[in-house]
This record gives C-alpha cells, sequence and structure tokens, in this order.
RNA sequence: GGAGAGAUGGCCGAGCGGUCGAAGGCACUUGCCUGCUAAGCAAGCGUGGGAUUUUCCCACCGUGGGUUCAAAUCCCACUCUCUCCGCCA
C-alpha cells in the first residue's frame, strides 16, 4: 500500500514512477477523485460532530442545572444532527471502502536506479559466479535422470495429487533434507538470523497485509470452510508477524529466517516447465526477511542478497545474478535482484531466488512500526529473498553433479547432513 | 465441542451513560538538585486524520452492529487470550 498522502502530494511524479511499471495514469486519476470526495465528507462531517458534541456537552449541564426546559429546547436540533451525521458517515465509508479497494490494486513505486524496461528481456545482468558446468557426456535432465535412479517419482505423485507435484524417494528425500538443514544452519551461524517455525495456513487479512491479495486470489490455495490461505511462501507469516507492533529503532534490523513448503497454483502457466520438478504446487524454501530501518534497506538488500548467493557459492553451483527491469519486477517490491543457477537440462539459467526490497510497503498494510531515539514513529522496512529454493537447488545439485555412471555426486558441505554419503 | 474469566495508552492498571482521551504507577524526555550510572523535586509524555495548519476540530478504550441528544461504560453478534471439562497427534 501506498501513502495516499504521497500521491496527494505530487500526483504527477507517482504517475511517471509507477508508469514505468505499466500503471495507467487513470488509476491514479480515479484515486485522486475518490480522494478529493472523502475529504469533503469529512470535512462536513467534522463540523456536524463538533456541533453534536457541543449540544451533548450543553445538556450536560442545563441537566444538573435541572433545566428541564432548556434541554427540551436544544434535543431536537440534537436529534436531527445525529440522523444527518449517520447519513454522512454511510456515505463517508463507502468512499473509503471505494479508495482502499482501489488502493490496494496500486503496487510499489520502483526505485530510481531500476532499470527501466517491458518485461523480463530488459532485465540486467550484475555478476556471474563460476561457468557453465562442462560435461564429457551427454548429461541427462534431472527428471530423466531422477525417474531411472528411483529418486523422484513423477507418475506416483501424479496419481495421488495431480500434476506439478513430484515423490522424493530415498536419497534424494535425504538429500532434500539435508538441503534445508544446511541453508538454515548457514544463516543462522554466520549471517546471524534467527529461525522461525511459522504457520502454514495464515489469515485472508495477512495474505492482504502483505501484498498477495486481493490481486493474486487466484494463485492461492485457500480452505473455504475457514477462508484460511495456505502460504505460497513463508515471506507472507514473516512480513507480517510484528502485525500492529512498534519497534525500537536500536533492535534493527530483525532478520529471519524459515523453511517452509510453499503452495502454489501456479494459474496460468501451462505452457511453462512442464516436465520435472522446477514448477511445482508444493515445494520447500528456506526464505530470508529482514526489517529494516528505511536509510539502510537498500544497503540490506544488498546484504541479502549475498547471503542467499553464498549458499549457491558453497554448493559450488554456477550462477549470476540479475537486476528486475521496473515492468519485471513484483507487485510489493522496489527493487529485486533474482539469482538464477545453471540448469544444464535448460542449457540456459533458472531462477532459483528472488531478493527484494519492499520498503514500507507491507509495513503499511500490516502497521508495523518503528521508534526512534527522539520518539518519532515511522513505518519499517521489510525485505524478503529465497536463500533458496530448496526443490531447484536440488535440481541443480542432480544436473550439475551427475556422473557418466548415473551416480550424483554429494556437494561436500552436505555430506555432514547424509551420513557422509559421497554420491547417490 | 461444553462451562467460566478477560481484552483500556510503550508496559501495568482504574474507570456511577454526560469536561474521560481516559486516574494512578512504571518506562521515557527535559529542567532543577545532589561532588561520583541511586534518590528527590518540577514539567512534559498515546495514535491517526481534517482544516481557516504557531491554533482549532474530529475519530480511536479487541472487532462489527444497536440503543441514546450523548457509549470505554448499556444491548447483540463475532474474534482472540486465559482457566477448567471433554476429545485428540
Amino acid at each position: 500500500m501506498l501513502d495516499i498522502k504521497l500521491i496527494r502530494d505530487d500526483p504527477e511524479k507517482v504517475k511517471m514512477l509507477l508508469g514505468r511499471r505499466g500503471v495507467g495514469e487513470s488509476e491514479i486519476d480515479n484515486i485522486l477523485k475518490i480522494d478529493e470526495e472523502m475529504r469533503k465528507i469529512l470535512t462536513n462531517l467534522n463540523s456536524l460532530r463538533a456541533e453534536r458534541n457541543s449540544i451533548s456537552k450543553e445538556i450536560a449541564k442545563l441537566k444538573s442545572a435541572k433545566d428541564e426546559n432548556g434541554v427540551n429546547r436544544i434535543l431536537e436540533r440534537g436529534k436531527s444532527l445525529s440522523d444527518e451525521i449517520k447519513i454522512e458517515e454511510d456515505k463517508l465509508s463507502e468512499l473509503q471502502s471505494k479508495l482502499s479497494e482501489s488502493m490496494l490494486f496500486i503496487p510499489n513505486i520502483p526505485y530510481e536506479k531500476v532499470p527501466f524496461g517491458k518485461d523480463e528481456r530488459d532485465n540486467v545482468e550484475i555478476r556471474r559466479w563460476g561457468d557453465g558446468t562442462k560435461f564429457d557426456f551427454a548429461p541427462q535432465a534431472h527428471w530423466d535422470l531422477g525417474s531411472k535412479r528411483r529418486l523422484m517419482d513423477f507418475e506416483r505423485a501424479s496419481k495421488i495429487s495431480g500434476s506439478r507435484f513430484t515423490i522424493l524417494r530415498g536419497d534424494a528425500a535425504l538429500m532434500e533434507r539435508a538441503l534445508v538443514s544446511f541453508m538454515i544452519d548457514l544463516h543462522t551461524s554466520k549471517h546471524g538470523y534467527t529461525e522461525i517455525l511459522p504457520p502454514h495456513l495464515v489469515l485472508r487479512q495477512t495474505m492482504v497485509n502483505t501484498g498477495k491479495l486481493p490481486k493474486f486470489e487466484e494463485e492461492s490455495y485457500s480452505t473455504t470452510l475457514d477462508d484460511l490461505f495456505l502460504i505460497p511462501t513463508a515471506e507472507v507469516p514473516l512480513s507480517a508477524m510484528h502485525e500492529d507492533e512498534i519497534i525500537d529503532e536500536k533492535d534493527l534490523p530483525l532478520k529471519y529466517v524459515a523453511y517452509t513448503p510453499c503452495y502454489r497454483r501456479e494459474a496460468g502457466s501451462y505452457g511453462k516447465d512442464v516436465r520435472g520438478m522446477v514448477r511445482q504446487h508444493q515445494f520447500d524454501k528456506v526464505e530470508l526477511v529482514k526489517y529494516t530501518k528505511p536509510e539502510d534497506s537498500y544497503d540490506e538488500l544488498e546484504s541479502l542478497t549475498h547471503d542467499a548467493e553464498e549458499v549457491l557459492q558453497y554448493l559450488e553451483l554456477p550462477y549470476r545474478v540479475i537486476e528486475l527491469c521496473t515492468g519485471d519486477i513484483g507487485f510489493v517490491s522496489s527493487r529485486t535482484y533474482d539469482i538464477e543457477v545453471w540448469l544444464p537440462s535448460y542449457n540456459d539459467y533458472k531462477e532459483i531466488s528472488s531478493c527484494s526490497n519492499v520498503t514500507d510497503f507491507q509495513a503499511r498494510r500490516s502497521n508495523v512500526r518503528i521508534r526512534r531515539a527522539g520518539g518519532d514513529l515511522e513505518f519499517a522496512h521489510t525485505l524478503n529473498g529465497s536463500g533458496l529454493a530448496v526443490g531447484r537447488t536440488l535440481v541443480a545439485i542432480f544436473e550439475n553433479y551427475q556422473k557418466k555412471d548415473e551416480k550424483i555426486e554429494v556437494p561436500k558441505v552436505l555430506r555432514p547432513y547424509m551420513g557422509g554419503k559421497t554420491e547417490i
């Protein structure tokens, strides 16, 4: 959620910045119109209420003076004021809900330095680590290798759950679990994050507060009886859990890491990544979330991205970092780096992490504020990033670490988590 | 699922339907004092919004309705927390 004052005070600038990411000027004009109308009613309502309050006080005074005639003289005015107020209040609340409804569909303002662009083709590569893996034999895609080795079972998964699910078996399941532990351990012990194990079901309001709703309802799994939502990422519970809190600025930044499964309907991605376990309705992810002071958030985005990259460095998997252009950044984000890992089956890099500075966009919706040393209150900034998507990391290991005999070497840092195994 | 208790400012905690935006305490800020991170004294100290913006006004006491000229206070519904019982991994 943007600050309405920002739109009110400098609509042209907001239009210009949001225009870069495809928001039409009419949407902003519409909001300005509703806002103006709403303030007009509010002003009127305020003076009506002021009059009613003074009459009420007057009545109280007359009553204690036992002046029944005086009371009756102004009682009628009080009654009619009350009726008027009720009418104005109804108008106001209607406009208010219209306004907030519109505001909920306005995305975050992109950071000035974000490269202009229309879609992912305009994203900019920032850096590379390692080279595309070379093989002296024909490498296999993980779906072939995994099926042959009975480590991944796509057929049985679809029998019990339909498309876009995978059963991991034996050492593949073990490796998935090892990856989760390795990542969390790295982030807690070396990078200073606090481990959280959050609920996987959240309230509708929590989805709204984190910007996943109302815009992306068709992407979400929900429970009809209770209107709870399966989290699409641990970002949701982590970025919302300080709702309505005031955090002392000396306690910032707060840094959290959480492992959770993520549930996504993947509506509209029918032709994409249909084979293997790259795009699933359920996948494991280790997520990083920070709460920071506004002036620190872009620096914290850099370090968060490095924290995520380091996972790939320890696993010795080649990757690159790209910055998303204005047309490709997510709804809540003002700046985003994607980390892409090398996948031989794609002969290309594939997203394995997305690190974003959300600025105060979620904090405003969730009402997460910081108290400055001087006592002032301000919305916190939140950031999030995958550290990393575990399923895709497993895929990357299968494909980059495969050997001619169809065994898969276990990356050195994972061996302690897998009973010392050097290959599976 | 059943029975009961509760929800008030950063925290604790009062609050007969009418100067209650809310006593008191803690914490915090400022000043004074005391020659040594303590104590004392004084003052200040919630959040959000609107406007004719050095001031005035409005809203907010879990949420949403209702009664009333007037609701933290009365009524209804809901949510959450706690205690006990039942069930249960």
